[in-house]
DNA sequence: TAGTTTTAAGTTTTT
DNA sequence: CTTAAAACTA
């Protein structure tokens, strides 16, 4: 079948990924397991597409989830093929917004929209819902933006699925009108707001589905519905399309991520083909065999085996710590050691946690012990006070019926303006179209205030100047003085857009005001700050320039992460395990590997069988070594807390993984272990009883049967007993008669079922959704 | 009103 | 322990 004068980039792959390279004609579904190369069949296919069967560059579409998969893609097809460049790679929200910029005026948005990120709809919604505690405004917002991925407006009946509540209806239809006055979108918007258009503008949808010949999708396990509605849009009759993805790594489902989309592609994209990937060429086979025991025990799967064409290597270790001090340490030593001793560098290890704040640790003793480290997506720089505040007197230039940026703004530092005074201009601004500037300007007011707000207008007005190149007291343009870069109260302009920044963040009094906080609490926000002016002197001082930033800044959280200590190129990674994917390390070390933490302790059913993939996601992540470490103790709000290690041990066999007990410093009295004292699967005697997930002392890890494997009753699942009431699926075990339930119930008694014992006064209660 | 002190509450995961 | 909300004082 081989012909000799394809390419010489098709030989390094395997049957498979050619066969999906080469494909056409129908769409096709490939089914990637982690590491089987998929990056570099969708890259080749796009060098293919242009080199081989004359596509233009400009006619191909490819969406991803992250921009850095984005830009790791886009630089491996150049590397291919030149063209590849005028392909449009992006994530879907990128491209949403791509979209929305051009079209969106055809769904009454103007095109200097600026994007709102969590906390702005947070603080828009609590002044719609004025008397309601923060907790209940975060679970509108939560629902809201859930709404959104499953593409449901306020008036769907559909809604209920997700709040059915009456009042979240009204919130939720206050909040699009509220949105619409303002003119922003949010996240959701950037997905649904398209589809609407391409769903009634039929001259826009001809015009789309004409230029994109080819639609390629990476990771489309994550794809909610909202997302794959515009996939369908996009298409048109002769659109090929090729989805990739793996639904072992479905890992967003709290955000909308629909399994059913991958499961479900080939009835929704009629003739579709499917081509299996299963050849890993990342990791060992003892990796993957860990990673695989756990994710084995999930039921909703397309069901693959990955082989290791790597072959054999070092068993994974699981490390038995005393606390997250000993946790850091021991990752310390074990890198340090690892480097010193020339195996590695730092940049091959990789230091995984399941949430944010479990970075600290490991951050302050890695900067203590000088070890170089980069953290990556951690979301904290943005969300920073003064970060915010500057952001905020940006976007007011760009869009002055911005709600949210105004109310944050007017009166910070304080002059003087109190709510009162807010809500009179808020309210007094319908009468011009919602511009809050104009709003603040006609306006009758007390003398005070009047000054005040006066200030505020004028440094509005500069920094709109500057954007629009305008000069205030000539009529001409001012002209650029690039060069000149002053230092003004501890910030540094530098050139383009940093220049307008600078003088925002001066003139508004936001330098003075935040370096009084550095004085006095030793916080870092003037040089915060100075980072972001520095991010902004990449970007031209225009219209186009500010609103590019701005979106950025929205979109790729990645773009101000820093190496917190020693250098980029060669530091160790500290991440979540969420963020990992795509990714891949020689040496990756999980931690926290405990009950309550990962998984984390609210999980069951549905929820359960994510946390094991993102088990699986992490443990992938590996080449060559993978660590696991699990401590008897963490602390959290403070408080020592006693912790057992992490049920996904249960479900790997004892002989897949080597353990390391030189690492304890043994000399916790309260506890004792039978037998080896370092059996992993000796789980803490001494938990509490309230958590449901720990009744498993000494237990070790059993086989399970194919009868169990297949059983409808699963670890985690509620049920409802006529006599014993609500209650959870805490074992199965296999028996002669079939498998055995043991439920415990709310009440605190435990019982044992045959599983076929359902109708008979005991039945599932479905997780609420 | 602004700025302080006291008290309560809370930690997923991300575009 | 850290942060946000509430309560309080000048």
């Amino acid at each position: 079948m081989r012909e000799k004068d394809q390419p010489s980039y098709l030989e390094p792959l395997n049957p498979e990924q050619r066969e999906a390279v080469l494909h056409t004609g129908k769409p096709l579904l490939i089914l990637a397991g982690a590491g089987s190369g998929k990056t570099r069949v969708i890259t080749t296919k796009i060098a293919w597409l242009i080199g081989e069967q004359g596509m233009d560059p400009r006619s191909i579409l490819a969406v991803t989830f992250t921009n850095k998969a984005a830009r790791e893609m886009a630089e491996r097809a150049r590397l291919i093929d030149a063209r590849a460049e005028g392909a449009m790679l992006r994530t879907f929200h990128s491209f949403g917004a791509w979209f929305l910029r051009r079209n969106g005026n055809l769904a009454g948005l103007d095109s200097s929209f600026v994007i709102y990120d969590d906390d702005d709809v947070i603080a828009l919604l609590s002044n719609i819902m004025e008397n309601s505690p923060k907790a209940e405004v975060k679970q509108c917002a939560h629902h809201i933006s859930r709404a959104k991925d499953y593409f449901l407006s306020p008036d769907d009946p559909q809604l209920a699925r997700i709040d059915s509540r009456k009042k979240f209806r009204e919130i939720y239809a206050r909040y699009e009108e509220r949105m619409a006055q303002i003119g922003n979108v949010d996240f959701g918007d950037l997905i649904k707001k398209p589809v609407e258009i391409l769903r009634t503008q039929d001259e826009v949808a001809r015009r789309f589905r004409d230029r994109f010949k080819v639609i390629m999708v990476d990771e489309y396990q994550d794809a909610n519905v909202a997302q794959f509605q515009l996939l369908k849009e996009l298409c048109g009759d002769r659109t090929y399309v090729c989805v990739v993805g793996d639904d072992d790594q479905s890992i967003y489902r709290f955000r909308g991520a629909e399994v059913k989309n991958i499961l479900e592609f080939p009835d929704k994209f009629i003739g579709a083909d499917i081509i299996r990937l299963e050849r890993n060429y990342r990791s060992t086979s003892p990796i993957l065999q860990v990673a695989a025991s756990v994710v084995d025990y999930n039921r909703g799967r397309l069901g693959k085996t990955l082989r290791a064409e790597k072959g054999d290597g070092p068993l994974p270790v699981l490390v038995y710590l005393q606390n997250q001090d000993d946790e850091a340490n021991y990752c310390a030593d074990k890198i340090e050691k690892s480097v010193k001793k020339k195996e590695t560098k730092w940049s091959s290890w990789a230091v995984l946690y399941r949430t944010n704040a479990q970075s600290l640790g490991f951050e302050t003793l890695f900067l203590r012990r000088g070890i170089p480290y980069r953290v990556v997506g951690s979301l904290k720089f943005y969300e920073r006070e003064e970060i915010k505040d500057a952001l905020a007197l940006l976007s007011l230039l760009v869009n002055p019926r911005d709600e949210v940026a105004f109310r944050r703004m007017i009166n910070k530092p304080a002059r003087g303006i109190g709510p009162v005074t807010v809500d009179k201009i808020i309210d007094a601004a319908e009468n011009y179209g919602g511009d809050l500037l104009e709003a603040t300007l006609n306006l009758e007011l007390a003398k005070k205030a009047r000054n005040s707000v006066e200030t505020f207008l004028k440094l509005i007005k500069d920094g709109k100047n500057l954007i629009d190149n305008i000069s205030d007291n000539e009529d001409k343009p001012a002209k650029k003085k690039n060069k000149s870069v002053k230092k003004r109260d501890g910030i540094i302009g530098g050139e383009g857009l940093s220049v307008c920044l600078t003088q925002l963040i001066v003139d508004s009094g936001l330098a003075d005001y935040h370096k009084a906080d550095d004085d006095v609490a030793g916080s870092n926000r003037i040089s915060n700050l100075q980072e972001l002016v520095n991010a902004a002197s990449n970007y031209p001082q225009s219209r186009e320039g500010l609103l590019q930033f701005l979106e950025n800044i929205e979109l790729d959280r990645s773009m101000m992460d820093k190496q917190e200590n020693g250098d980029v190129q060669n530091a160790v990674t500290l991440i979540t395990f969420h963020n990992t994917k795509g990714l891949e390390f020689k040496r990756v070390i999980m931690t926290g590997m405990e009950q309550g933490v990962f998984p984390r302790e609210d999980k069951k059913g549905d929820e359960l069988e994510e946390e094991r993939r993102l088990f699986y996601v992490g443990a992938t992540r590996a080449m060559d070594e993978l660590y696991l470490t699990t401590c008897a103790q963490r602390r959290m709000y403070g408080k020592i807390m006693p912790s057992s290690p992490s049920m996904f041990f249960r479900e790997i066999d004892e002989d897949f993984l080597q353990i390391d007990d030189r690492a304890a410093g043994w000399s916790m009295p309260s506890r004792s272990f039978a037998g080896r004292s370092f059996n992993p699967y000796n789980f803490n005697s001494g938990m509490s009883e309230n958590n449901s997930y720990t009744a498993y002392p000494g237990r070790p890890a059993v086989k399970k049967s194919a009868a169990l494997i297949n059983c409808e009753w699963q670890y985690g699942q509620r049920v409802f007993h006529d006599d014993h009431g609500y209650g959870a699926v805490i074992d199965v075990k296999d028996s002669e008669d079939g498998p055995v339930v043991r439920v415990r119930f709310d009440s605190g008694k435990e019982t044992r079922f045959l599983s076929d014992y359902q109708g008979r006064g005991f039945e599932k209660v479905s997780d609420d959704w």
